[in-house]
DNA sequence: CTGAAAGCGCTTACAG
DNA sequence: CTGAAAGCGCTTACAG
């Protein structure tokens, strides 16, 4: 611990300012003089203290990403992601789990820990638009995710309307006519799964049918234990569904386990599809059919745009908020087609 | 940005001194003093610099976490847990994910931006002993998981040799004989998988069976293709086994899905215990009986002992490693018994 | 109970 | 191409 500018200076005869230069590798540097120094660098093990550049610069080389919850590997594998991207770009990754809590992502967008950070990455559920009118000023901020805002951010998210109808024809190609939404909200029009379900209930009006509210079940989260629940609930109305489009594969999943426990064929009885292509769906013993986002160019785009903002930020230009959106896919397994895809 | 301690000092008409008192709670503060600092604080939303505060104090109240695979839900939940732990403590966490990979151990372990952590939590894979005797003087370390170490460095992990002894002889009481062991290592003794191992095996001998080679199979990594893949090969010896035991959960998956696909029964034709206890085995389609670790306890006992050692080390007792041993448990489940248990 | 000064380790104008 | 000085925003002895 210790070793400091000023003890390489020292010991290269030189001020501090030539250590620097050659440990930022500024070009205009004499041979011998760089090699001078950099033996001195050597000798002590030297290696520059990145607080002490903070300060001084005002850039810390971390950005946060804050996600629900990691416990999803979606969010788990796309933060993986977020941080080889950041990695590739030399920035380090602070990850925050928001439990998909309004209060705890207001209080993340509003720079929280905002000294130590040059931008965020946020993926909200509950925050409204509201909370990012009243953000105060503070490092650049990129949201990523369904959730559509008025609001002067960057946003990168697939099109999810469009993401839901292919998912939803698919069912209905398949001849299911009796297709149910699971992982709605109740609180607001602006709910998590707003475009979701409107991509399922714009693609069954367009094939003739007519989107029946029982068909459509609210959840409280969106974990397996939610999709059980829901379910549940499904296969206690008269006349229960023959295909359920989830919110996310947690939820699909949570629904395959209770087809299973009574006895119900996935997919002859009832064909499911969910959304996010985390592996457990292609492990799952019915694989399952999902929508699967492209969280690399997902991550990858995110950074770009997060590192643009925090390389513009001196230069005041009028900020126009950017829209964009990535790449989705349809992968079909066994869940919709009972075809016996292998699992890899 | 910009409000600093001298703006606000400069408005409540004290000096620094006095306002970095009132931030930092000092007790001795004559309490029409604390209330004008207290109101020009408000006034100006004036927040303290954490990384001027670092660079003057030493610590930065972050700490790392280093796992091979943010990917695997034991891992994220894990690492969810640490998160909360240190919240606790007033800390903040940065997460790592070395791929288990040796080269990224080694780096992370070396102190890779030591100046930024106070101290870091690493749950290594391949790092081996001389790796960490070479580390250089450092933030304190903490390590976790089944690897053991001749180093002085403190270690949390449960008795990885009592828990896989609990598994088998789960396993030998429901009357299996031929029980594979998946997730071995081709290396080195120090193997990752060598505690579960040993405990395979001396509970076979315990019951009076011959631990068999044929039923150790190796895999490469530690995921659902690798539990699939090892399974493969076990179903093409000339003498299958009744059961397996997997080194986790995500291999136990892998060797569920491949005897789906093959039409066998789990567990009438094989039973399957994994380690872990993540929330895709209790969802699986036949639920998987698994080695529920207390993660809750890891994470909270490795972030007690880290910050310990941070507090202590100004004082430069002798260190004496610790070596701490969180609980465990067995969850029985579908996967060994066949009872049908709810998913909750 | 409070103030004035020094310094953590860097980088940034300003000179030369 | 390189140096001497100032300063990023704090806290820490040292006084009083």
């Amino acid at each position: 611990m210790g070793v400091s500018l000023k003890d390489v200076a020292l010991r290269a005869g030189v001020s501090a300012k030539t250590v620097s230069n050659v440990v930022n590798n500024y070009p205009h540097i004499r041979p011998g003089t760089r090699e001078r120094v950099q033996r001195a660098i050597d000798e002590l093990g030297y290696r520059p203290n990145a607080t002490a550049r903070h300060l001084r610069t005002g850039r810390s080389g971390i950005i946060a990403l804050a996600v629900p919850e990691l416990g999803n590997p979606y969010f788990a594998d796309l933060a993986a992601a977020v941080i080889d991207a950041a990695a590739h770009h030399g920035h380090t990754v602070l990850l925050d789990h928001t439990a998909g809590l309004r209060a705890n992502e207001t209080l993340v967008s509003r720079g929280f820990r905002s000294h130590l950070i040059d931008g965020l990455i946020l993926s909200p559920i509950q925050l409204e638009n509201e909370d990012l009118l009243r953000r105060p000023d503070g490092p650049p901020l990129v949201l990523l995710g369904e959730r559509e805002y008025d609001a002067p951010y960057d946003h990168i998210a697939i099109d999810n309307v469009a993401a839901a109808r292919l998912a939803v024809r698919h069912l209905i190609d398949l001849g299911r006519r009796r297709i149910a939404f699971v992982g709605a909200r109740r609180e607001s029009l602006r709910q998590p799964a707003h475009l979701r379900l409107r991509g399922w209930r714009e693609e069954i009006l367009r094939a003739g049918g007519t989107p029946s509210d029982d068909l459509v079940v609210a959840t409280d989260g969106y974990d397996r234990a939610d999709g059980a629940a829901a379910m549940t609930r499904l296969l206690a109305l008269s006349e229960p569904p023959d295909a359920v489009f989830a919110y996310n594969d947690l939820v699909a999943l949570g629904a395959l386990r209770v087809l299973a426990e009574r006895g119900l064929r996935v997919p002859q009885d009832v064909a499911v599809v969910g959304f996010d292509d985390i592996e457990d769906g292609r492990y799952a013993g019915v694989s399952l059919t999902t929508v699967a986002p492209d969280k690399a160019a997902i991550a990858r785009l995110a950074v770009d745009c997060l590192i643009t903002r925090i390389e513009a930020a001196p230069a005041r230009a009028p900020f126009v908020p950017r829209r964009i959106l990535p790449g989705h896919t349809l992968v079909v397994r066994e869940s919709t087609t009972g075809r016996a895809t292998a699992h890899d």
